[in-house]
DNA sequence: GTAGGGTTAG
């Protein structure tokens, strides 16, 4: 990645033409690893002023080119000002930089500047095209307002505005498929089948992933069935979604033929692949399998990364064998990999189990000290093992509440996993005012449950 | 290589 945005810059510098001395450019960013983005952010900053200032101006694309590279670092809020210099500057915007300012407002959750910039769009004379639609359905999307993407979309099709596309039926599948209408993504994975936009492998993608996640995995392997009977070529992210499905319900001996099954086809799993065996193992208990399928990555040449220790690292504190766990943090360590928050949770958690509440207590503040943020998993666990010990001693359960309180006021909402811890404290503890907030919380939420979508209505009226 | 969408961790 770090690589791939070097290039990036690099590239751009090639193209003003500037002749910087680019090895040292690549050796600042090599000295201070620890803060690759800002030094970045910065070089795309200077080169920034340097083409605004050069004569004759560059073109729009030239500032297109500079400012994607710092949207794909996530500067977005930097992406709108330096568009705002540019306008400023006398230098006239195309439909690219529209979309791609769109796009900015989209990701920072503010689809309503999107829709402003689409009247500019129109005031300029530029139609708005697929992109910019697209942009802007996924934009409702992650403000959670699939059904306003929903009704856009619907017009775009009926109204003619523009012709949809693979990209853009996608962003509506995977919308629907968030707020659990399958169904509906599925019918509309139909339409597509039947009209002239064919859907892709991503599209497939979608709705297998999602009948995994929600537990329908036989119907997956039927579209799976379904989509290579129609010439659409499964890829790696095909069968993670399916092995992962497979392995959630214990039908491992199913995933590990679809692992061979892959192999046959030429499509080479990839870390993830493992990874999800590797986690499915360890949750069964068998970390001992879990090594071994480590063991057969690194035959392969795959490098175990993060995710694939930190699934080992839980598979041994659920089994309470902490120390077991922490020579697995120290093999990641070796490799240059750095344990993060879900690692340090699991250890928290296994020595809650272990009932070592001092040495959670100890590792949930040293943590904390290296700059990681405790999320939820997190309080959880401490929570269970302080609440666990808090029955015989009332410093332990006096200092749990200190830490749901925190946890709250962190702005964490309370899930499945603490309501189910602070069930099991007795009717008088529960009477305690932030264990009697959390409960009223969590029995409000389930209440806003409402119907989004008539049922009933199709996507073509 | 000027712009938009998809998967792993308790």
């Amino acid at each position: 990645m770090l690589k791939k945005i070097c290039t990036s810059v690099s590239k751009s510098y090639y193209y003003t033409g500037s002749t910087y001395p680019l090895n040292q450019r690549y050796l600042s960013v090599k000295i201070r690893p620890s803060t690759p983005t800002v030094t970045k952010l910065d070089e795309a900053l200077q080169l920034f002023d340097e083409m605004l200032h050069r004569q004759p101006r560059p073109s729009i694309t030239e500032f297109n080119r500079l400012i994607t590279v710092m949207v794909k670092m996530k500067h977005y809020s930097t992406g709108l000002l330096l568009y705002k210099q540019i306008n400023l500057m006398g230098i006239d915007s195309d439909l690219y930089s529209m979309n791609i300012s769109i796009n900015c407002h989209c990701q920072l959750n503010q689809v309503s500047y999107g829709f402003a910039l689409l009247a500019t769009v129109f005031k300029q004379g530029h139609p708005p095209d697929v992109v910019t639609y697209s942009t802007l359905i996924y934009g409702l999307i992650l403000a959670d307002q699939v059904f306003e993407a929903v009704e856009l979309f619907k017009k775009l099709l009926t109204e003619k505005f523009c012709e949809p596309n693979q990209v853009m039926y996608g962003t509506i599948i995977n919308g629907l498929c968030k707020v659990g209408h399958i169904s509906k993504a599925l019918e509309l994975l139909r339409f597509m089948e039947a009209g002239s936009c064919k859907p892709n492998v991503e599209q497939y993608n979608t709705i297998i992933d999602n009948l995994c996640k929600d537990k329908m995995v036989d119907h997956a392997l039927e579209i799976f069935a379904k989509m290579i009977e129609k010439g659409v070529l499964a890829d790696v992210i095909t069968y993670n979604s399916l092995i992962q499905g497979l392995c959630n319900f214990g039908r491992e001996t199913e995933a590990a033929k679809l692992l061979v099954d892959m192999e046959e086809k030429g499509i080479a799993p990839s870390v993830r692949t493992y990874t999800i065996l590797v986690n499915s193992f360890c949750k069964e208990g068998s970390v001992k399998d879990a090594e071994f399928t480590v063991q057969k990555m690194v035959q392969r040449g795959l490098d175990p990364d993060v995710v694939t220790y930190s699934a080992l690292v839980d598979g041994y504190c659920l089994r309470g064998e902490v120390d077991e766990a922490k020579k697995v943090v120290d093999r990641m360590v070796e490799r240059d990999l750095v344990p993060n928050i879900v690692t340090y949770s699991s250890l928290i958690n296994g020595y809650c189990k272990k009932k070592q509440i001092d040495e959670a207590r100890h590792l949930f503040l040293e943590i904390q000290d290296k700059g990681l943020i405790p999320n939820l998993i997190t309080y959880n666990s401490l929570l269970q093992g302080l609440f666990h010990t808090g029955f015989l001693k009332q410093k332990e359960f006096q200092e749990a509440k200190i830490f749901l309180e925190e946890m709250i006021n962190q702005g964490f909402s309370p899930d499945a996993n603490t309501f189910s811890l602070l069930l099991h404290l007795t009717p008088s503890i529960r009477q305690d005012s932030p264990i009697r907030t959390i409960l009223q919380r969590l029995a409000g939420d389930k209440r806003r449950d409402d119907k989004m979508f008539d049922s009933t209505s199709g996507f073509i009226s």
